[in-house]
DNA sequence: GGAGTCCCGGGG
DNA sequence: CCCGGGACTCCT
């Protein structure tokens, strides 16, 4: 007999199943979806087998041993991993490697699996959205989920303990992270597999590969949030896609929940992709109506330049911080002093000499950094260009921020400030009131009931930014803190372009979504194609764009349902160590899957794959 | 993808 | 002589 065994190893997309002979003494117990070990190059690795088949061949070599009696996997399951493989541009192996993390050789024998079962799936029900406007109707949704096996997945480890805490008196609760210790993921890993009683598991997005084997329920929670996307490392996923291949799978239903529904869901809402509880009944019903009351105030901050204000906050916002006894949150977008160095004389921007980024101002050692290579430089005095004196620092960033903060207090503060951004340790935080200075990553340090004044620094660069994603994500970003903030607090949005349409529809969010949707339409973009980002690297520029052009000839030749940009340098064009160019494809919404697969076969080694990408350019 | 291998060149 | 780094090769 012949075992085709998928080994869990990081290995290329060619690289997947490999056929082992079963010795006579492992034959009449192997199973299809078992754990096995086999022999691997020099070492011995565990595998699961993909399939079984009685043959007899020469030069194979043979399964070591069965780990457990019991598959660890449903047969149906080694479907989703070979459509989850094809569609994201990865080998089953790797697929396979990533859904088993926690397995140590010398553990297992502590182990036993409880038996598989037999029949699995149902046929699953169309997604059903809910809109929620507070934490009680988060939670309520949650819990009314009743039988079986529920998945939920957040996008954010901070967002695990609260709903954890407010779910565990009705349900066993298991929560999956990277923030777990070894001994941890192997514990809950094992539970997982075994546990056939009702229960909810509470997860970031690791947690859509875990070992279930029954789900009845998946639930995506803000589904809005950018964090269900993987866009950093391999597989490049995204958590609705996952979703819905698991709901496949298992015959679970499909649930997405958001105080601020994406723009993708809306239209899905509409056009009956997603089924809600209170259904819009044509299209010229109102959805989102209903929203909480609280109105931002839109401050002009071009009325501040002519007014001879030539600082970051507002006089209005100054205003309201000095009279804010509790605390205070100031966001913007950019860590550093301010986003870029230059010259007003001849236009010239000091970039990054690797990777072509602008650098940014540190004022804590006078350091010019690149964020994307690490680099430092030494602070310009003058322009290297033109050689005039004044070398300009346009923009802001938190470090910018707080020194004006600390400026606008003076000496007898009654606060105390923090800066809290990603790469920062969280300072130990005193009882008195604050002012925290931040980019969004500060947000779950905020002590929502005490915050009486918000202030979001710059909402320019969200607008202008060439991203088709951009203004969708500033909308999610002010729906956030609308949701956060106290009905009594005040939120400052300032902005030199009051005008747009992302302000102008706060009070009405339903004209916001169409006017948004309308200008998709025209130019083919989600929710209207399926976007696939095709990412070649080298270690050499020319070489990069040549095999960027060798991938855009294989996609054009292969293409049925999509159209497809021409290759471009990333933003930044050098990381770790490799040049990028992209090809963006669309391909048709209704028949991606089968499309992405079949143009992922085609590719070569050097060239990623990125599903449903958040980014047409940068990286 | 990455472990194993060979083959350089540099420092002693 | 020993290394570290880079290129190259396979993997049932």
């Amino acid at each position: 007999m012949i075992a085709s065994v998928i080994p869990a190893l990081r290995l290329p997309r060619c690289l997947s199943r490999f056929d082992y002979t079963v010795p006579d003494e492992l034959s009449q117990n192997i199973r299809v979806g078992q754990l096995v070990t086999i022999p691997f190059r020099s070492g011995e690795r565990f595998g699961i087998v993909q399939s079984l088949r009685n043959k007899r061949m020469q030069k194979l070599k043979n399964v070591r041993s069965i780990v457990f009696a019991e598959p660890l996997w449903h047969e149906t399951y080694l479907g989703f991993i070979e459509h989850v493989s094809a569609c994201h541009g990865i080998s089953e192996a790797s697929l396979v490697s990533i859904c088993l993390p926690p397995l140590q050789k010398r553990k297992l024998p502590r182990v036993t699996l409880t038996a598989i079962k037999k029949n699995l799936p149902k046929k699953a029900g169309i997604p059903i959205y809910h809109l929620y406007h507070s934490a009680n109707e988060r939670i309520n949704m949650v819990n009314a989920v009743k039988t079986g096996v529920t998945l939920v997945i957040v996008p954010e480890v901070h967002d695990i303990e609260p709903l954890q805490e407010s779910l565990s008196s009705f349900h066993t609760v298991l929560v999956w992270h990277s923030g777990l210790s070894p001994k941890e993921r192997f514990d809950q890993w094992f539970h997982i597999r075994n546990n056939s009683e009702a229960s909810v598991i509470i997860g970031t997005r690791s947690a859509l590969f875990l070992p279930f084997q029954s789900l009845d329920t998946i639930i995506i929670d803000k589904e809005h949030d950018e964090n269900h996307k993987q866009w950093d490392q391999n597989p490049r996923f995204h958590t609705k896609d996952i979703g819905g291949f698991l709901s496949q799978t298992f015959g679970a239903q499909l649930h997405l929940a958001s105080f601020s529904p994406s723009i993708e869901s809306y239209l899905n809402v509409f056009t009956g992709v997603y089924k809600t509880e209170k259904k819009p009944k044509t299209k010229k019903d109102l959805w989102l109506k209903n929203m909480p009351e609280k109105t931002p105030t839109i401050v002009n901050m071009r009325d501040e330049r002519r007014g001879k204000n030539y600082s970051l906050l507002s006089e209005t916002a100054k205003d309201a911080i000095l009279h804010t006894v509790n605390d205070v949150v100031i966001l913007l977008h950019r860590r550093g002093f301010a986003t870029s160095v230059g010259c007003n004389d001849c236009g010239f921007l000091a970039r990054c000499e690797i990777c072509n980024s602008p650098l940014v101002y540190h004022e804590s050692d006078r350091s010019l950094q690149c964020h994307y290579c690490k680099k430092k430089y030494a602070f310009l005095v003058s322009c290297p260009n033109c050689h005039a004196p004044v070398v300009v620092l346009r923009g802001a960033g938190t470090e910018l921020a707080e020194k004006d903060i600390r400026h606008l207090l003076g000496p007898h503060k009654k606060h105390d400030i923090y800066r809290i951004e990603s790469d920062t340790r969280v300072p130990k935080i005193a009882t008195g009131s604050r002012i925290i200075i931040g980019t969004s990553s500060a947000l779950p340090y905020v002590r929502w009931d005490k915050t009486d004044t918000l202030v979001c620094i710059d909402m320019d660069k969200q607008i202008t930014l060439p991203e088709y994603l951009a203004v969708e994500h500033a909308w999610h970003e002010i729906q956030t803190l609308q949701f956060l903030r106290h009905d009594k607090s005040e939120l400052f949005l300032q902005t030199t372009h009051p005008e747009h349409h992302l302000f102008r529809s706060l009070g009405e969010p339903d004209r916001f979504y169409r006017t948004e949707l309308s200008g998709r339409q025209i130019l083919s973009y989600p929710p209207y194609a399926y976007l696939v980002r095709y990412l070649c690297h080298a270690s050499n520029a020319l070489l990069a764009k040549q095999y960027a052009e060798t991938v855009n000839r294989l996609l054009t030749t292969e293409i049925k349902t999509a159209t497809i940009a021409h290759p471009l340098e990333m933003q930044p064009g050098y990381y770790r160590g490799q040049f990028w160019y992209t090809i963006v494809a669309k391909l048709d919404r209704n028949s991606w899957q089968e499309e992405l697969a079949r143009l992922n076969r085609t590719l070569p080694e050097y060239c990623l794959v990125d599903p449903n990408p958040l980014s047409l350019l940068s990286l």
